[in-house]
RNA sequence: GGAGAGGUGACCGAGAGGCCGAAGGUGCAUGAUUGGAAAUCAUGUGUACCGCAAGGUACCGGGGGUUCGAAUCCCCCCCUCUCCGCCA
């Protein structure tokens, strides 16, 4: 959420910034919204102070035949007062509803653009593998090795699901554990495993909801969502909250599956792992301190980056332009794998910054160390990595001639040794 | 699922229609003391909104109601704990 302030004083900017990401930045209704709250506010609250002030003397009155007229106007009073706060609880209401839909304010050096296509490469790592074959996509390869099942996975679900099956389990099993034990052991994360269905606060405090809730799964008869990524429970956990500042930052990593409807890419990247109503996700989540958010991104990123640097897999980072960041981020940066199998880089890991916008909505605050007033704390998430992507990222560089597909030595530990997958 | 007990400030915990934004404690801050620290003592210490300010208003899990007046009484909902049942 924006700060009412930053829109009232500076609504022109404002509107300026969510236009660089494309939003309609008509903002007209905000002073409106505001000015008659304000108007309500005054009048109501002057008349409740009036109502305090004689309830007082009516209190210490032993004798209350003498306040009767009192007592009636009160009657009055209260009624009026009654009118009022409804008209203001509705007002308020639109206006937080308004307010909730709109997106955080793009960094200053965010680049400025309009869609995918303006994202500014920043660097590339390692180099893609040298085949002297044709490479196959990963559903053929694991097709062959028998470890991957998507006809198997339509009968039990539908579309968009996946069955890993053998080794190609247990890969899905390394991958998690190695991403774990990395950023717990040498990145200093704490693991949390949260709950994988939230509340609608939960949703709201991170941006899914109110506007993005055809893309979330619902349960029927109770009112919760599975979680689209980790992000939303581990942000989640010190909703409502107020922090020690020298408890900052603090850092924590989780596993948890992820659920999408995948409402908007109908016949995008259909076959394989690519896009699936559910996959794995190691996250990254990161509370701190507004002066530090700027180098803790960079470190998230390069703690995201090392995954991939271990395991030996080619990729590059881009900088994310106005038009293609998230709802809630200020400044995102991808990372993305190579892929031999479809000739290409693919997106495996979003690494954001969102400033105070989640912990506006969500409430997450700090106390100064030294005392001072509660403020908010910028939070920062990050994939560490997506582990569907990155298996089938290991399937395509890792593959052979000979249709196996060797395990990176990193992972061969997880593996119980295993150097190979063979048919 | 059944029965009971609870949810009060950063934290613990008292209060049971007006004297309550709320005792007491912990923590924290500042000062005294000390070579320094601990301990001790003194003082201070919630959040948000409105207002140039003085000040005002709201908040005792959430939402309604009763009342001139609600942390306190009534209704609904949520959550936590204990016991029983059921289960992994």
């Amino acid at each position: 959420m924006l700060d009412s302030k930053l829109l009232r004083e500076n609504s022109d900017s404002v509107a300026e910034r969510l236009k660089s990401r494309g939003e309609d930045a008509d903002l007209s209704w905000f002073a409106d919204f505001d000015v008659r709250r304000r108007e309500l506010l005054g009048e109501g609250e002057s008349l409740k102070a009036e109502r305090n002030k004689v309830s007082a003397l009516i209190g210490k009155t032993k004798d209350k035949s003498t306040v009767q007229d009192e007592i009636v106007r009160m009657k009055d009073v209260s009624a009026r007062i009654k009118q009022i706060d409804e008209e203001l609880r509705q007002l308020e209401d639109d206006l937080k509803g308004r307010m909730l839909t709109l997106p955080n304010l793009p960094d200053a050096d965010c680049p400025i653009g309009t869609g995918e296509e303006e994202n500014v490469e920043i660097r590339t790592w390692g180099e893609a593998p040298k085949l002297n074959f044709a490479a196959k996509a990963h559903w053929d390869i694991g097709k062959d090795l028998d470890i991957l099942d998507f006809e198997r996975a339509g009968k039990i679900s539908g579309a968009r699901f996946s069955l890993l099956k053998g080794p190609g389990a247990r890969l899905e099993r390394a991958l998690i554990n190695f991403m774990l034990d990395l950023h717990t052991t040498e990145h200093n994360y704490v693991e949390t495993l949260p709950p994988f269905m939230v509340n609608r606060e939960s949703m709201t405090g991170t941006g899914q909801l109110p506007k993005f809730e055809d893309d979330l799964f619902h349960t029927e008869d109770v009112d919760l969502f599975l979680i689209p990524t980790a992000e939303v429970p581990v942000t989640n956990i010190f909703r409502d909250e107020i922090l020690s500042g020298d408890d900052l930052p603090i850092c924590y990593t989780a596993y948890t599956p992820c659920f999408r409807k995948e409402a908007g890419s109908h016949g995008k990247d259909t076959r394989g792992l690519i896009r699936q109503h559910q996959f794995n996700k190691v996250e990254l989540v990161k509370f701190v301190r507004p002066e530090d958010s700027d180098s803790e991104l960079e470190k998230l990123l390069d703690n995201a980056e090392e995954v991939l640097r271990r395991l030996k897999l080619p990729y590059r980072v881009v900088d994310l332009c106005t038009g293609d960041i998230g709802f809630s981020a200020a400044r995102t940066f991808d990372i993305e794998v190579w892929l031999p199998g479809q000739d290409t880089y693919r997106e495996i890991s979003s690494c954001s910054n969102f400033r105070d916008f989640q912990a506006r909505r969500a409430s997450i605050r700090y106390r100064p160390e030294g005392g001072g007033k509660p403020a908010f704390v910028h939070t920062l998430n990050g994939s560490g990595l997506a582990v569907g992507r990155t298996l089938l990222a290991v399937l395509e560089n890792y593959q052979q001639e000979d249709g196996s597909v060797v395990i990176p030595d990193v992972l061969r530990p997880y593996m119980g040794g295993l150097e190979k997958i063979e048919a």
